[in-house]
DNA sequence: GTACTTGCAAATAATTTGCAAATAT
DNA sequence: ATATTTGCAAATTATTTGCAAGTAC
């Protein structure tokens, strides 16, 4: 029982805080190989193996989320608390997040039309962020 | 010129029959190799190879619609025009399409605060579908 | 007849696993 | 002191590609 609780207890170690920095001050989605190479900077004996291991338990503790695009179902976001859905610049991979979750009437015509009791959904926006678009306009605003 | 149209004939095959076949009667999702099994039935020459390429091509054409899982990013379900969004059942993998969509006022305020423009969404419910709600709730009903 | 399509085998790429050594507590 | 964590190398798995032969039009 004991045992089983311990089990429980995560350690903190120079690979896991490295990695949980770089996800931390990450406005940018990223793959766990990307993770590696910055996270390398912090602690260069890292080994990809365990960024993998991190992003599996940062993602069970709700450090980080992953975040699903076409062609790509393997990178992260960090993800606070509260916080549900991920919004995506198409061209600089950008991230930003939306509290709270509007879509009950969606989520009711949905169950009428088809029978299913609906218990979790998943959304995620795409778009310019405003540091692109500012670059697609140029310097003298639109 | 004339030689870039062509490219754009798709030629109907033995294959593509039985793939496209396997998908339309699809109340289910199916993984490529899922799909690559029954379609075998109609066209024991098939190749797991093309499947994967019609899987691609009947996507662009929009028969059909990778739908994304946690821990499954390769499955399709056939999609009819005008539908958006898939319901998924989480016990046996049934898909319903629900036409429509009605999130303006999420969407909106996701604008809002992050300031991107959003372009485009996903979203995906998950629950029970009716055959397992049944099964569950046994022959007695709730 | 011609251009598109196919199936095979090989290449590629991403992710996972076993295990002995290292380390946080 | 001890259970967890790590890094390496190997295994696994999914997907893509090159290309000659086959096929729809």
């Amino acid at each position: 029982m004991l045992e089983e609780l311990s089990k429980r207890v995560h350690r903190v170690t120079r690979q896991r805080r490295a990695v949980l920095q770089v996800m931390a001050e990450g406005r940018f989605l990223l793959t766990p190989g990307e993770v590696y190479e910055r996270a390398r900077g912090r602690c260069p004996r890292l080994g990809l193996t365990t960024v993998y291991r991190c992003m599996e338990l940062f993602s069970q503790l709700g450090y980080v989320r992953r975040v699903h695009r076409d062609g790509d179902c393997s990178s992260y976001a960090r993800s606070r608390k509260g916080h549900r859905h991920h919004v995506i610049c198409s061209q600089c991979r950008r991230v930003a997040e939306v509290e709270g979750c509007d879509i009950g009437p969606m989520l009711r015509t949905a169950e009428e039309h088809t029978g299913f009791k609906i218990e979790r959904h998943w959304l995620e926006f795409f778009g310019q962020c405003p540091s692109c678009r500012a670059l697609a306009e140029g310097p003298g605003g639109a």
